[in-house]
DNA sequence: CAATTCTCTTGATATATATCAAGGGTTTTT
DNA sequence: AAAAACCCTTGATATATATCAAGAGAATTG
């Protein structure tokens, strides 16, 4: 089950064969049923989380207790609070288990002594977040100034593939709006 | 005038004096100057640019002509658009000079060779690229479900310093409120 | 397979915040 | 030092979207 992951690593950095067994040795697998919490605020987050099979989502919660959807995670995606991991400062995130899930995890030692032992790994890690960053920097652009209805427009562009796997909700959430407003963008935009 | 960024790399990584007199020829000082422009809408980002002295920030156009602040930049930090950097596509950000400033920028051959030759280099932009992930998902969250009033308030708690640098118009784009509503909610909390 | 819980849609109404407008103070420019 | 541009405030009005409410399918559960 370790396939995935040693493509992803593959993918940005090389790496020999023995240090892809001393890498993979770091990570536990741990399976998790739907409706499931890898993380709830307020927990200090010790693991990050590789999604091999499954998805993800997380949230906070405001004070009149609506979710807010920050991001999904599917196979092949990483998934944590990094601010919490780092820190060890508790977390205001949720992080649920959307479909039943297999995840490979991490936690802080393994993941510092894999930074110091295997360059490799540090190159990966380092392009992982940068591609992090910049998808999150590209939410952050969409979600600016655009009027429900070019939002979603900008979803399907950029994100069609949500649509078939995250329910209607969630992606409202996902996108700032109102489920009831999604589904009227929705409406109007089929005809 | 390389103090702050030999600073800023020391108190990430560890970098002999060797390393760091190789590193620093590949930056090239640039002084701009207040409503000059570092990056504009269509253009491709070529260079990470460090801040010595001054402040920078950046924002998009939205299609009725409106800013929206996705951040802003003071010394000792970093600004460019990753997404363009990376991929050399043309941006959407505008990238504009707010004071006069001292930059140090890094073109994509020279970051490349960095990352190739220095591995306190790799290290340290990691953790500078982490740090700024955690930063823009704090944005996200503090962005999500708030009142106008409750923006406001965590900006006092997590970034005060801004109101003194910075106009209020552009911390109302940055928070997504119109500068009216940033001016009546801050006339509500002085009572 | 009935019952329950989710999910989505559609309609009516409410509201936070945007927009429009005007005026006064400050800073920058000439 | 006058002129111009910028920045902030306050008031009146407009509006996109939230909220409330109800119902119908679909999916899950016992």
């Amino acid at each position: 089950m370790y396939e995935l992951l040693k493509e992803s690593i593959q993918e940005h950095a090389s790496l020999t064969d023995e240090e892809w067994e001393l890498c993979r040795n770091n990570f536990r697998p741990k399976r998790m049923l739907k409706r499931q919490f890898l993380l709830q605020e307020g927990d200090v987050c010790r693991e990050l989380a590789f999604v091999e099979k499954g998805a993800l989502y997380s949230y906070t919660v405001d004070s009149s207790g609506s979710k807010h959807v920050i991001r999904f995670a599917f196979e092949g995606w990483w998934m944590a609070n990094l601010l919490s991991f780092f820190t060890g400062k508790p977390t205001r995130l949720h992080i649920e288990v959307l479909e039943n899930s297999e995840l490979l995890v991490l936690d802080r030692k393994n993941h510092d002594k894999l930074l110091e032992e295997i360059p490799a790994y540090e190159r990966y890690h380092r392009i992982i977040v940068q591609n992090a960053y910049v998808a999150l920097q590209q939410r952050v652009e969409n979600a600016l100034g655009l009027t429900a209805e070019e939002k979603y427009e900008r979803l399907l562009e950029e994100s069609p593939a949500f649509l078939n796997r995250v329910p209607l909700n969630l992606v409202a959430s996902y996108l700032g709006v109102s489920p009831e407003t999604l589904s009227r963008v929705r409406g109007n935009f089929n005809r």
